[in-house]
DNA sequence: TGTACATCAGTGAACGCGCGTTCACTGATGTAC
DNA sequence: TGTACATCAGTGAACGCGCGTTCACTGATGTAC
């Protein structure tokens, strides 16, 4: 195994590694991803600054990290539960529970960002994992008779489902629960709805339910 | 009109702040929310630092009333839209269009917010007005027969619907309306459907055409 | 119409702060013979 | 097993920067008589 050959140096600069992104999500989580500070890290974790220059190459390069994290981490959820069995519905849930047991990590992905960033490749291709997943499960409901605008135009505009052989239907399908789900979730995190006092939670169940038997 | 009793100096007062925002509107846009600076905007004007706090007590006295700009101005939008006779279908299209003319100015209101951020009650305020616009539409279209779970739960939650007398499948529509809309929106103004290649406003469209019909 | 005074926009210097990042260095840990 | 050398984590000082904000001030504009 790889991992038994790694020397104590690889094993202890992995574990720092980590740790500094420990701290890094605690910041973000209080103080927002704008503010993720370098030097605050270091001081929280009882370094001097500088330090940690020997596990990121920049500011920018942690952050990207977080990035790739937050979609990796997002990607296993899916297509663990894609492969144990879930539907659409079971997507949509694990979805949920993702962004709630951590909202910034959520919010990082899909929140507002910074004008003029780029991710890099690797992380548009964990994206499009998910993105497969879901037009898999989406294959699976039954179809309609007639297509609508949307479909027909789709049947035309596929290449973001990188080869997959859903029909427009289903792509039609995927979209729409992407953004269902996005639209409850992201105003549910983003506290739109406190002080409202109903429960998102049927909010966001009816607006699926809606999308499945339509 | 109390315009004309406006002296010289009250009139210049109101363009400068004027100038002021609409300079920090520019460094939204190019440079996002979070990285608003005083003096940036300052050295734009042609002016010292310090010359701001003549017009604005702080910082962030100037993004709370940039945020009541951006809340005042989508209200009289969706306002104007009811006032002209517009459905639910036509405040969403007014909606979308305020959107996509300064997608910063959106974003500044539904993005990711600051956290710990409050926003003072004049703007929830604000935020009610399009709801009571929303609710006014929805009531128009024809009701189901029989309540969903979340129908059910809002027929005692309602609260936030301020006295609206609408029935609880209006309150219902309102609040898909809205994620709806915002999941297409946020989406699409964050760039993730850039490089996707299809028509977002198709999109739109069919998970409006979806709420109306249903 | 002119003079005396009050108001207020804008300036420049300064304070204290924290940031990202570079650099020369110490000292501990691991490797090769 | 011991010694010589290479690797590399971490430090402290420093650089340059921009930030928000305060303060004492100048000078222009408006107001009252």
């Amino acid at each position: 195994m790889a991992e038994t050959t790694k020397s104590p140096r690889e094993r202890y600069r992995t574990q720092v590694r980590a740790e500094i992104k420990e701290h890094a999500w605690e910041q973000i989580a209080t103080t927002g991803a704008s503010a993720l500070s370098l030097n605050a890290i270091a001081k929280q974790m009882g370094m001097s600054g500088p330090a940690l220059y020997r596990y990121y190459a920049s500011r920018d390069d942690l952050i990207t990290e977080l990035i790739r994290d937050a979609y990796r981490s997002l990607a296993d959820t899916v297509l663990s539960a894609a492969t144990a069995g879930a539907d659409l519905a079971g997507l949509a849930h694990a979805m949920r529970d993702w962004a709630l047991a951590d909202p910034q990590r959520y919010l990082l992905i899909y929140g507002t960002p910074v004008p003029g960033y780029q991710a890099p490749d690797d992380i548009t291709l964990i994206s499009s994992e998910i993105m497969t997943a879901l037009l898999d499960a989406a294959v699976k409901l039954p179809q309609h008779a007639e297509p609508t605008p949307l479909d027909l135009h789709l049947a035309d505009h596929r290449d973001w489902a990188a080869g997959h052989p859903a029909p427009p239907e289903a792509l039609h399908r995927a979209l729409s629960f992407w953004t269902r789900v996005h639209g409850v979730l992201s105003l549910e995190l983003a506290g739109h709805f406190t002080g409202m006092r109903f429960d998102p939670a049927l909010l966001f169940e009816a607006e699926l339910n809606d999308l499945l038997t339509r």
